[in-house]
DNA sequence: GTTGTATATGCAACACAGTTGCGATTCCGT
DNA sequence: ACGGAATCGCAACTGTGTTGCATATACAAC
């Protein structure tokens, strides 16, 4: 309850600073995000908010309003699912790990993607690297 | 046409040597993924096949068969979409290159996913690294 | 060649992530 | 309070990929 208030208090600090609107679907978004390390799916973040319930595309629009802030990043899985962190700074960088079984997605901190020496084809322009392993989490070792 | 011949006799060659039947699909798929340098969607395959059109699902077993085989490699973007490629074999082990707003895939030979020193999570096997560096490719550089 | 059968195809219906348009609501500066 | 732009909620839609099942066919045995 206190660590969710912290979380609560975190989150409307973050979003006054943007300059925008306070509202509860972003409040309640992005402090689910602040209260966890894992990396949550729309879906994750809909069955977290069981009685706070929210539209589904308001859901889509807060998401895709927090990683536009920078409040929040985006990772894309094998699963074609994206999932969303607000922990940290580095995670534009930083590698990350998915498990193949049950598809959760560990942050790999010491894992820089800036590591990976670039030589592209001519005239590309690169944004953004990715570093993805795949294999099967410690849960899911059988 | 002799390009296209050779791509043909080469899909029924590695066709034969899986054991499994020969079909129409498979030979056409399979030669269509060789005639190219491209890393194709099985949207761009339907496209390319244009009349020797073939039913959606079968297009995607036999994708998965062909991967299944090893005779192509399945990489996964950050849209939600499938890419196949038949060339090669360091598919598995190398970056490639996505561009953000026409969505294409390009193999990045010289970059190998195995210079990346790995330290993972107590208890996660890894299995596969993927490195996907995304950004604008030279046509679509304004 | 014909036949039998495991295997592969084609169709329809479905699952699921994500998007678009638009009218109704609400945050917030005045 | 008030007004208007920003945001929300709903419905309908798109696109990718999957499942179940009846039909067709590759190919091995004869
Ligand atoms: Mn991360
Ligand atoms: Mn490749
Ligand atoms: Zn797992
Ligand atoms: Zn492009």
């Amino acid at each position: 309850m206190t660590m969710q208030g912290h979380a609560l208090d975190l989150a409307r600090d973050k979003i006054r600073g943007t300059g925008a609107r306070m509202t509860a679907p972003r409040v309640q978004v992005l402090a689910a995000m602040l209260g966890t390390q894992r990396v949550l799916s729309h879906r994750d973040i809909e069955d977290m908010l069981g009685a706070a319930r929210l539209d589904r595309v308001t859901l889509y629009r807060v998401l895709d309003w927090l990683v536009e802030q920078g409040l929040a990043h985006r990772i894309a899985g094998r699963d074609r699912v994206w999932r969303f962190s607000a922990t940290g700074e580095a995670h534009e960088t930083h590698g990350h790990f998915q498990c193949n079984r049950c598809g959760k997605i560990l942050c790999l901190d010491e894992l820089s993607a800036h590591s990976v020496p670039l030589r592209l084809p001519a005239g590309c322009r690169p944004e953004r690297t990715e570093l993805t392993v795949t294999g099967l989490c410690a849960e899911c070792t059988v």
